[in-house]
DNA sequence: TTGGAATGTCAACAACACTGACATAAACTG
DNA sequence: CAGTTTATGTCAGTGTTGTTGACATTCCAA
């Protein structure tokens, strides 16, 4: 089947991408991407006795500087007791700073240290050096249809924050 | 732009799509869309006191059954303490059993029995059911780049455990 | 001003990963 | 056969990350 883009190829193939083992081999392929999505910053992390708790806080953090506690709570999806336990550590460890807002005294806004852009910059150029190879290996078409996948594939609330993140 | 698939649209999406901005949305998505992978065999484990690993290892039992233990821990790439932990239990609520290999009697064979199939069906019903909407959604082409995209992301032990689980 | 909602912190606990050490049995090797 | 390697399992200890419960502070509205 060299030349088998043929339209018959493409019907069946329109039928069979919604097979089990069609829909299996999507979800073993995200099991394994993620694997080595998180592989690099892991190694970096596992150096410093941090953990994803500590990336994902400090890559949200970067993202929107001066977000709350309460805003990235939403984004993370994990208990505020959780959340609290990492930024402890992080604004212990001079990497993020607190500070009291001015309007609500309640709420805590959250930024990085120099030091803490240092470390967001090393895991991000590690993550992103993956991407780029995929990226590059797939080509621009894959990863449109990548995109649209992974969107899709999302809880509206999901969707929601990431909308909101490529403002 | 109907007909917009000109030389420099190409051009300027083949150069944009490698911007650090392109590559952390990508990342980004990747971390929402694994949460919503995740998160319909998360609540069904979650009511049973088990969690995503007890899922990850039903799932490749079920895949290849007769596994061995050794084989299953390159798959899931964790120590065979943290494995051996969650088969212990596993067979212990008669999920699976662990069959004595008769060519090489130190090998531990693996099988899921009829109730751990029970729970990988339900499991994957909910996994799939997700999976199945978002292909529905981005379409036959989009899903194409998708799996494109994953398997460029893997580290080259991982595509391979991935290619030979498509035999 | 009083009560409730929002925000954040501290303490304790469970799940699940890790390392290290060790035991057992079987297979392989010289 | 003796010694080594392989496959598996177990015990103990540790760390990260999630959970719930209890509590303090601040804001706002009745």
């Amino acid at each position: 089947m060299p030349e088998g883009r043929t339209g018959q190829g493409y019907g069946s193939e329109s039928l069979l991408f919604l097979t089990d083992e069609q829909l299996r081999q999507g979800i073993e392929a995200m099991f394994f991407a993620y694997r080595g999505f998180t592989a690099d910053p892991d190694r970096i992390l596992a150096e410093m006795s941090y953990g994803r708790a500590h990336h994902r806080a400090i890559h949200f953090i970067n993202r929107s500087p001066g977000t709350t506690v309460n805003n990235l709570l939403s984004i993370l999806g994990v208990t505020k007791q959780s959340l609290n336990r990492v930024l402890r550590t992080l604004i212990g460890d001079g990497l993020v700073i607190s500070k009291v807002g001015e309007l609500d005294k309640r709420e805590r806004h959250l930024y990085l240290t120099d030091q803490g852009q240092a470390l967001e910059a090393t895991l991000s150029d590690a993550q992103r050096a993956r991407m780029r190879a995929a990226y590059k290996d797939a080509g621009p078409e894959a990863v449109q249809g990548f995109k649209t996948v992974l969107e899709a594939m999302m809880d509206a609330d999901m969707r929601r924050a990431y909308a909101k993140l490529r403002d």
